[in-house]
RNA sequence: GACCCGUUCGUCUAGUGGUUAGGACACCGCCCUUUCACGGCGGCGACACGGGUUCGAGUCCCGUACGGGUCGCCA
C-alpha cells in the first residue's frame, strides 16, 4: 500500500523536535529543532516537541529541564508540547503506554507481529521498501534481505540475524523506532525533519507505516555538524551544548542565525539574519546535501554583528548579568553611552565589561606592555602635558571640544594627532587598544581624565607604578 | 564487511552545460590627515582523482579515493 505524499500539501503543517532527555542540548539537535521550527513557522503550521523519554530514564527532570531551558533560550516555542498541552497529548513517550499497546494489537491482529521468546517483532516484508527523502532522494532496500544478516564489531565480520525488527522488549518496555512512528502517526506529523544518522532507519519507519496503512510523513533528512577537525561533535567537545552559548555571551538570534547557515542556505549572500527573516527565507529545498564543519570564530563573528545592531539601551538590558558579575553599575547614566562605544568592537557579551571599565574604574589596571611602549618613546611627559593644558580649556567639556583639544595639542607639539592617542589611551584606560579614543574621553569626563593623565606621568616620571 | 549519504578556497557556501568560478569567516596589505577595533578597498586561496557523454563539464554518467552515517531487546 504504498501511498504518494502528495495529498498531504493540502494538511496543514506540523513538524516535531524529538530529543531524548541527555542532560543538556546538543548544538546538532538544536538545529534540527531549529529547522523545524523554522518550518512550521514559515508555513503557518505547528511545532510540536515530544520528549523521547523511557521508563527507564524517568524522573529525570533536570536532563528534561535542561532540553527546555536550551529551546527557550533560542527563541524555539512549542505550540503543542510538555508544559503547554495539546490536542494530541500526552507530550512524553513514557506516558504513551495505551497508545502503543493499542498499536501493537493492531499489528499483531494482522499477522505481522509475532512473540520471540517474549519479546515481539514486527514481521519485516520481503520486497523492496521505497522511501523518499527530500534531501536524499529515493532510497530501495529489501529490509529482510538486508537484515538477515548483521555486523558483529566485535569479530568484525558478518553473522547471521533475524531481520524481524524488535518492537517490544521482553520487559514490556517499547523499541524507538516503532514508538516513533505511532507516535508521529498519532500526532499526525507531516513532515519529518531529523539528522541524516537517522536515514538508513527510515526504511524501518516506512514498512512500519505501510504495514498501519498509514500515509507516510514527508521525509528530509539534514546532513551532519561535524567538530572543525570534520570528527563527530560529541558532548565533550568545544561549542557541544547550547549551554556554553548561553552563558558565553552570545545572543540567541545569531546562534540561530549561524546554525541555520550550516546546512541551509539562503542561496545568496545575505549572511546576518532576524529570526523574522529566517522564518521567511527558509525552505526545506534549500537544505544542502554535505556535512558541514563548526566554525567557532565565525560563529562568534555573526555574534558581533547582531550585537552592532542593537540599540545601546537594549545592550544595556543583555549585558546586565556581566555588568554585575564585573563590579560594575548596572544603571548609570553614561551606560548607554559606553555600550555605544563597546558596540563598535565587541563580538560577545562577555567582553563588554572589560570595554568599558575604563569609563568607570577608579582604578586604573595598567597592562606593562602598553605602559612599555609608551616608555619607549620620547618626550611623552611633554607631550601629555600639554595635552593636559588643552583638555583644562576644552569647554564644555563635549566630543567636539576634547576633539578640537586633541588636534590644538598637536599642531602645538607639531605631531599628528595619532601620536599623542596611544599615551593618552594608556593614561585613561591603561591599555593600548579600546573604544574610539574621543567619545570614550567624553564619556570619562574632563577632571578624572585630568587625573589620571598626572597618575601616568608620575609612572612615567619614574615612581613606582601603584598598579603594577 | 554490507548498505546509504556526501566531496567548490583552511571553514561556511553561490553556482543547475559556455562565469576572469561569486560572497562570507579567518589571514595579509592599504585607506578612514586618530592607535586597536568598526567600516571601505585590495590580496592570498577551491571545482578530490580518472574515465566517458558533449562543439564545450564544477555542473550529466561510470569508476576510484577520501570523509561521514547505519547495521541493538540505545535513542
Amino acid at each position: 500500500m504504498l501511498l504518494a505524499p502528495s495529498s498531504s500539501a493540502i494538511r496543514p503543517v506540523r513538524t516535531r523536535f524529538a530529543p531524548s532527555p541527555t542532560g543538556y542540548l546538543h548544538i546538532g539537535g538544536a538545529r534540527t529543532a531549529l529547522y523545524n521550527w523554522l518550518y512550521a513557522r514559515h508555513t503557518g503550521g505547528h511545532f510540536v516537541l515530544r520528549v523521547e523519554d523511557t521508563d527507564a530514564a524517568r524522573n529525570q527532570d533536570t536532563a528534561v529541564q535542561a532540553i527546555y531551558d536550551g529551546l527557550r533560550w533560542l527563541g524555539l516555542d512549542w505550540d503543542e508540547g510538555p508544559g503547554v498541552g495539546g490536542p494530541y497529548g500526552p507530550y512524553a513517550q513514557s506516558e504513551r503506554h495505551e497508545i502503543h499497546g493499542r498499536y501493537l494489537e493492531k499489528l499483531l491482529a494482522a499477522g505481522l507481529a509475532y512473540d520471540d521468546e517474549g519479546a515481539i517483532r514486527f514481521r519485516v516484508p520481503d520486497r523492496d521498501i521505497v522511501v523518499n527523502d527530500l534531501v536524499c532522494g529515493e532510497q530501495r532496500v529489501n529490509l529482510k534481505a538486508q537484515g538477515s544478516t548483521r555486523w558483529d564489531p566485535e569479530t568484525k565480520e558478518n553473522v547471521p540475524a533475524n531481520p524481524d525488527l524488535v518492537i517490544r522488549r521482553v520487559d514490556g518496555s517499547y523499541i524507538f523506532h516503532f514508538v516513533n512512528v505511532v507516535d508521529d502517526i498519532e500526532m499526525a506529523i507531516t513532515h519529518i525533519i531529523r539528522g541524516e544518522d537517522h536515514l538508513p532507519n527510515t526504511p524501518k519507519h516506512q514498512a512500519l507505516y505501510e504495514a498501519f496503512g498509514v500515509e507516510p510523513p514527508i521525509f528530509c533528512h539534514i546532513p551532519l555538524n561535524l567538530n572543525a577537525d570534520g570528527s563527530k561533535m560529541s558532548k565533550r567537545d568545544t561549542g557541544a551544548s547550547v549551554a556554553e552559548y548561553m552563558s558565553g555571551g552570545f545572543l540567541p538570534e545569531a546562534v540561530c542565525n549561524y546554525i541555520a547557515l550550516l546546512g541551509w542556505s539562503p542561496k545568496d549572500d545575505q549572511e546576518v539574519f532576524t529570526m523574522g527573516e529566517l522564518i521567511d527565507r527558509f525552505d526545506l529545498d534549500a537544505i544542502n546535501h554535505s556535512n558541514s564543519r563548526f566554525d567557532f570564530e565565525k560563529c562568534k563573528w555573526l555574534n558581533g554583528e547582531h550585537l552592532r545592531r542593537l540599540a545601546p539601551e537594549a545592550l544595556v538590558e543583555l549585558a546586565q548579568p556581566y555588568l554585575v558579575a564585573a563590579g560594575l553599575p548596572a544603571e548609570d547614566s553614561r551606560l548607554t553611552g559606553a555600550m555605544s562605544l563597546a558596540r563598535e568592537r565587541v563580538q560577545l557579551l562577555t567582553e563588554i565589561p572589560a570595554l568599558i571599565a575604563p569609563v568607570f574604574a577608579p582604578v586604573i589596571s595598567y597592562d606593562p606592555a602598553s605602559v612599555a611602549k609608551v616608555q619607549k618613546r620620547e618626550g611623552v611627559p611633554a607631550q601629555l602635558e600639554v595635552l593636559r593644558r588643552h583638555f583644562a580649556d576644552a569647554e564644555p567639556w563635549s566630543a567636539v571640544t576634547v576633539h578640537d583639544a586633541l588636534n590644538a595639542a598637536a599642531e602645538e607639539l607639531a605631531v599628528k594627532p595619532g601620536v599623542l592617542m596611544l599615551p593618552c589611551r594608556v593614561s585613561v584606560s591603561g591599555s593600548g587598544s579600546g573604544p574610539d579614543l574621543v567619545p570614550l574621553l567624553t564619556l570619562i569626563g574632563r577632571e578624572e581624565v585630568e587625573s589620571r593623565i598626572n597618575a601616568f606621568e608620575q609612572i612615567l616620571g619614574g615612581t613606582e607604578p601603584s598598579n603594577p
